[in-house]
RNA sequence: GGGUUGGUAGCUCAAUGGUAGAGCAGCGCCCUUUUAAGGCGUUGGUUCCGGGUUCAAGUCCCGGCCAACCCA
């Protein structure tokens, strides 16, 4: 392998150079007066301050030596000259490379040009990088690598750190969004003999000493219920599911999802708290209910707007206005011959119901980009929702579509165990295996009329960063392995 | 699963079928406030893997691996 680099020789070479002057080159605790960020908030001309980062960049003037020091939080300048610390610490520069952890302490001052400096006095060597970090100014442009090793791509662009740090916050605020209403965040199984609560293929995986198959988790649904049976009113669970399908850009195989379930609410009320919830984190991740997402260039290729109130309307009149009026009056055989003539295209084996929700995807999932809420589905596509009392074939639930895609479902959850057992059957046909009886036993002892809804993290964070991919929200995407 | 595009030095990228190059990084020398530091010199290659065509293949053909995008 690479091993044999003459990047990697020169730098275990200098490791070894280091050891031989009695240096550790992977040093031990050091105390900080802060992250970088905090370094350069204290920074005050004449103040001492201790630093550690990476060496990114090494301006050596000879005598002198000015170094970039970087974490996470940001850079800071050190300087680095023999009338300060010594020949010998000038001199074990000759033994550090662009990537080493260094500690320092030293005195602020501000250089001709304004920079905020530390002028060297101590300086420890934390830790020798054997492999040189990506070129300082093109970064790592190659996506595979930036999956692969996601750490490059974290050193090297500010912008994917600004990512990742906006998907901790949605996180963090999501948390303290449920916690002022009262909601209990919980945890339930992600191995489970059943997997229920959507329809997907699960991954499967062995309990050894109990002799017992076992899936993770599709969605952690039928357990949330279980706690509403149990009397906690209003719950919730930020939770990583795994469905054992395709991966494209807007699906990994592990994804994360919020479930939340309220006691005695409905499924329009769960939109409004969902409405609530993701223009919090507009207003506190990105600071405003305009979203702009930005080419490679930085040029505005689409505003989102998340002004409230959000769009209300029926699943129906929506494939009506984008399908024709007499949408639902057509003959199977008419309606495959006008979603044709619609340029949508339709399998023969699908089902009627299946043809529109084709037609409904193409025609108006895919062109919604400000927040839609799409109320009153066809109970075929959602089986765990309560029918609605006027129409029975239609269900109590939303459909949140934002930037062209399904982000979150919600319901009026379904209590009768009599349906529910009906409707699990109807879904489920000769793989009655699949239905949770230990959840339709919990329903028997009354779960009381709620509201849900499941809201996919993942495609939030795409939407309030702008990214395009999936995989650029996720710190580690699941790829094939590079070898065998 | 199908189609398209791509994989060249540590990184970013070049190279009509005709001796594989540049910038950065590295290495050596010079330089006491630089910041994509600068100046001079210099090392570095299984061109993703395996076959084939050809006097000659990074380049053309076939197969495979990995990725991105589009479609299902």
């Amino acid at each position: 392998m690479d091993d044999e680099n003459e990047l990697i020789a020169q730098r275990r070479e200098k490791l070894e150079k280091l050891r031989a002057k009695g240096v550790e080159p992977f040093g031990a605790a050091f105390e900080t007066s802060g992250d970088i960020a905090a370094v350069r908030e204290k920074f005050k001309e004449g103040e001492t301050l201790r630093a550690a980062g990476r060496i990114t960049a090494h301006r050596d003037m000879g005598k002198s030596h000015f170094v970039d020091l970087r974490d996470a939080t940001g850079r800071i300048q050190i300087y680095v000259h023999a009338k300060e610390v010594g020949v010998e610490v000038v001199d074990l520069f000759q033994l550090l490379d662009l990537g080493d952890f260094i500690g320092v302490e030293g005195e602020c001052f501000l250089t001709k040009t304004g920079e905020p400096t530390l002028k060297v006095r101590k300086l420890e060597v934390l830790s020798k990088s054997l492999r040189p970090l990506p070129e300082k100014w093109h970064g790592l442009q190659d996506v595979e690598t930036r999956y692969r090793q996601r750490y490059l791509d974290l050193v090297t662009s500010e912008q994917s750190r600004e990512v990742f740090a906006k998907r901790i916050a949605i996180l963090r605020e999501t948390r303290r969004f449920f916690e002022e209403r009262g909601f209990l965040e919980v945890e339930t199984p992600i191995l489970q003999t059943v997997a229920g609560g959507a329809a997907a293929q699960p991954f499967q995986t062995r309990h050894k000493a109990l002799g017992l198959d076992l899936y993770l988790r599709i969605a952690p649904e039928l357990y949330l219920k279980r706690l509403l049976v149990g009397g906690f009113n209003k719950v919730f669970e930020l939770n990583r599911n795994f469905r054992n399908e395709g991966i494209s850009r807007r699906h990994n195989p592990e994804f994360t999802m919020l479930e939340a379930y309220w006691a005695y609410a409905d499924f329009e009320k769960m939109a409004d708290l969902v409405e609530e919830l993701i223009c919090h984190l507009g207003q506190t991740v990105c600071g405003s209910l305009q979203i702009e997402h930005r080419d490679a260039e930085g040029k505005v290729t689409r505003t989102i707007d998340l002004k409230r109130p959000w769009r209300r309307a029926r699943y129906v009149d929506l494939v009506r206005d984008a399908a024709g009026k007499d949408w639902f009056e057509l003959t199977s055989e008419q309606r495959r011959e006008r979603a044709k003539e619609l340029d949508v295209e339709i399998l023969p084996q699908l089902a009627d119901f299946e043809v529109t929700q084709h037609v409904f995807e193409k025609l108006i999932e895919e062109k919604t980009f400000d927040p839609l809420f799409v109320t009153h589905c066809p109970k075929e596509l959602v089986p765990l929702a309560k029918q609605n009392r006027e129409d029975e074939s239609l269900v109590d639930v939303f459909e949140l579509i934002i930037n062209g895609v399904e982000i979150a479902p919600g319901y009026t959850e379904l209590n009768d165990p009599d349906v529910q057992r009906r409707r699990l059957l109807e879904q489920a046909g000769e793989e009655t295996q699949k239905i949770d009886e230990e959840f339709l036993l919990a329903l028997e002892h009354g779960m009381p009329p709620a509201g849900g809804f499941g809201l996919g993290i993942d495609r939030l964070a795409m939407l309030l960063t702008g990214a395009e991919s999936i995989r650029d929200v996720i710190l580690f995407p699941l790829l094939k392995p590079r070898r065998g």
